[in-house]
DNA sequence: CGCACACCTGACCAAGGAGGTCAGGAAAGT
DNA sequence: ACTTTCCTGACCTCCTTGGTCAGGTGTGCG
């Protein structure tokens, strides 16, 4: 139940060529300083990235970077799922094909319901959201209160 | 983002415990059985849910586990993160605490969010619900949609 | 008391993932 | 040609995962 830094990375170096708009392939440098990033480390997972469609890339001189798509049609789920694979997989298989036995025989809806409600965040934050500060409501909802700021 | 062998387990033993009630300590190879765990394994993770009192032990004969707290005063969350550790925490810190900087800036409130649906779930979900299988109302309302149980 | 029973604990282990680094190859521009 | 920048695979260390093994320790019973 945790996020990887190379999800952290991969959001952080995808919103960073949002920003960049269509002024052209960005440096893999740049983006590495801009979200302060292991340079060849990041390469690796700008290629995963690649290799999932969502980010295009030109060699040499002029190379650089960009986005496969339109910001606002790339979502924060996409990215996670490129670099960290299936969300909210139990013991590395999808919950639905898992069979409970006896007083655990629920379970399964409530690993269900875990992973819908991550779907909930994750795919309705774009990258044109992340860059221009203005999230969907779902949210706004849920860090609205104190109590979401806080440790537990 | 994904749920481990351990949590899976020690929810299913605990939600195991849950059920027998009142009718004295439950010996782990009972629960072994009935839930299809490795027994020496289990043993370790029952360890930690005592450690964390959410699970007391007697040893010798007659001996066995039984939940330190009425059924319905236990939840999942806490179970998950007596044996995971902290939930939805970014490369190992809470979410709180990262500073993004430039276009990432926003990813803060995302992870936040994140950490808050999944609190949401399995803040809500006692083990007195798990056996009972009257799951609280947000479970229901995630679980409703076809498009919950599906993979993606 | 003595003994069986069942939990307690630490050591160990193989495989894989996390989080990188290194070295070189291959396209693109000038 | 030559530089630039991405592409790729190999490698590395440390930690986690998912266990197993061997023995120690408290409990109840005859």
């Amino acid at each position: 139940m945790r996020v990887s830094a190379k999800a952290d990375y991969a959001v952080r170096a995808a919103a960073e060529l949002a920003a960049a708009g269509d002024e052209g392939p960005v440096k893999g440098e740049r983006l590495a300083e801009a979200q302060d990033i292991p340079l060849q480390f990041l390469e690796h997972i700008l290629l995963e990235l690649k290799h999932h469609g969502i980010v295009r890339a030109r060699r040499g001189a002029k190379g650089g970077y960009w986005l496969a798509r339109p910001a606002d049609e790339v979502t924060v789920a996409e990215i996670v799922r490129a670099v960290e694979g299936p969300i909210a997989h139990v013991q590395s298989t999808p919950p639905e094909d898992i069979e409970y036995r006896g007083s655990a025989e629920h379970l399964q809806a409530v690993w269900i319901a875990v992973r819908a409600s991550l779907r909930n965040v994750l795919e309705e934050v774009t990258l044109a959201d992340l860059v221009s500060g203005e999230l969907p409501d779902i949210v706004g909802d849920l860090t609205s209160s104190k109590d979401a700021w806080v440790a537990r």
